[in-house]
DNA sequence: AACACTGTTAACGAAAAGTTAAAGTTGGAG
DNA sequence: CTCCAACTTTAACTTTTCGTTAACAGTGTT
């Protein structure tokens, strides 16, 4: 059960977002300016905070380095009015928070908390790298790759290391960016194509099994999904 | 000979397994249920578990939650129905253990069995110096490689140096900058290029058996494989 | 319709590894 | 002390593997 703190001036939009995040199973405090929120933040313990930019008394800017200042390492998403300047917010950017610009959608929030709190917290089982894929069989240290008949296949460093952060969250989403940062270490419009050209190669090993297909998600990432 | 507690209150299933294992020389003890599981626990002595999440009167999480508070370091390896959404299972702290949906190949139960004992109990034994290749006997110490038919081949103290580590990691990794470095105590590019040298030296002495094969792994290193 | 994102293929160049042989190095035997 | 043989490193050349980029086609969004 993780607990978050959302800063959100707006009262009607943040009791809504609230609400949603409590339906799935997390803690939230809800403060309505950055005074409260730094108090709020001192007094309790948290996981995660989601703060508006734009609000009255103190910026959110301002309230996450006194945050920062608390707590080094804890992870920030921002929320951004779209008419924003991109790159403002970008100059911002540290370490490894993250913003997303409203409206949005919420599944999208949903999906960017998961994957930040697994990147900070869920040292998820750097241990694990024997995977079973619909008929085949990954061992992501010695990179390679056996359908049940034992035909093997051999992935290159940046097959394996992507087929392994995919099967980490099978059936769920891989966030471009995560990807790209764990594995090229950077994010741009190369490493992007990049990446496109690892997920063709991933399907084309993975076809011989119809039940397996990596879905795009629009702007988003991809899925491994293994029917059933 | 190690000793596996399985919870599993699908007896049809859970004694299939139970024989599976018995088969692949391990000691197992059956329970049907979280109850029965901690007494058995309590009572006896195990070195891994494997638990079925979804049971009446005691679900898995929280039997591993009981084990672990007896013998903190013990490892789990959970089951779960396919059923279970991903997330749940990975939200809960799954700490250095692993789990598998059911159904699973068993082969891969076993491979992720061994994988575990072997990273918990088998701190690789840097004593060992007697080793069985396919049909070769190598001794480290006498550096000696014998086949079937007695002949023997002595080797260089490299050779044999080399060949410590790569049986060390069997049908594993042995990362290039780690045999360098124990063995060079130094990493820099002609170091490496005398270890390829050595690499085709046995691999020469080996081939006699076709089952053995010295793999490199681009980048990563080289791993010993013995077909079965 | 315009734009950003993704699918797909192929080609190029860099880096790593395979291979063989010559050149050093070292530690005894004589 | 000298020389030889075993051993190791360096060199040179070849082959393989890998990752990125370009180019073009297709798709989703606004």
């Amino acid at each position: 059960m993780y607990r978050i703190l959302l800063v959100e001036d707006e009262k009607n939009f943040g009791s809504v977002l609230k609400e949603y995040l409590k339906m799935n199973a997390f803690e939230v405090t809800l403060c309505e300016n950055g005074e409260e929120g730094i108090k709020t933040f001192t007094a309790g313990k948290f996981d995660l905070c989601i703060i508006d930019i734009m609000m009255p008394k103190k910026d959110g800017f301002t309230l996450s380095a006194e945050i920062k200042a608390i707590q080094k390492d804890i992870p920030i998403i921002f929320l951004t009015a779209r008419s924003m300047r991109e790159d403002m917010v970008k100059g911002y950017k540290l370490g490894a928070d993250d913003y997303i610009i409203k409206p949005f959608d919420s599944e999208l929030l949903l999906l960017k908390i998961k994957a930040i709190l697994n990147r900070h917290y869920n040292q998820v089982n750097e241990n694990q790298f024997l995977y079973q894929i619909g008929q085949f069989t990954f061992n992501a240290k010695l990179r390679s790759l056996k359908d049940k008949q034992g035909h093997e296949v051999k992935l290159s460093p940046k097959e394996a290391e992507l087929l392994n952060l995919l099967c980490q969250s099978i059936n769920d989403v891989l966030l471009r960016e995560i990807a790209l940062k764990k594995i090229w270490k950077e994010e741009t419009y190369f490493t992007g194509r990049s990446m496109d050209v690892y997920i063709v190669k991933l399907r084309k090993y993975l076809s011989a099994d119809p039940s397996i297909e990596i879905n795009n998600l629009h702007g988003n990432g991809y899925s491994l999904m293994v029917k059933v």
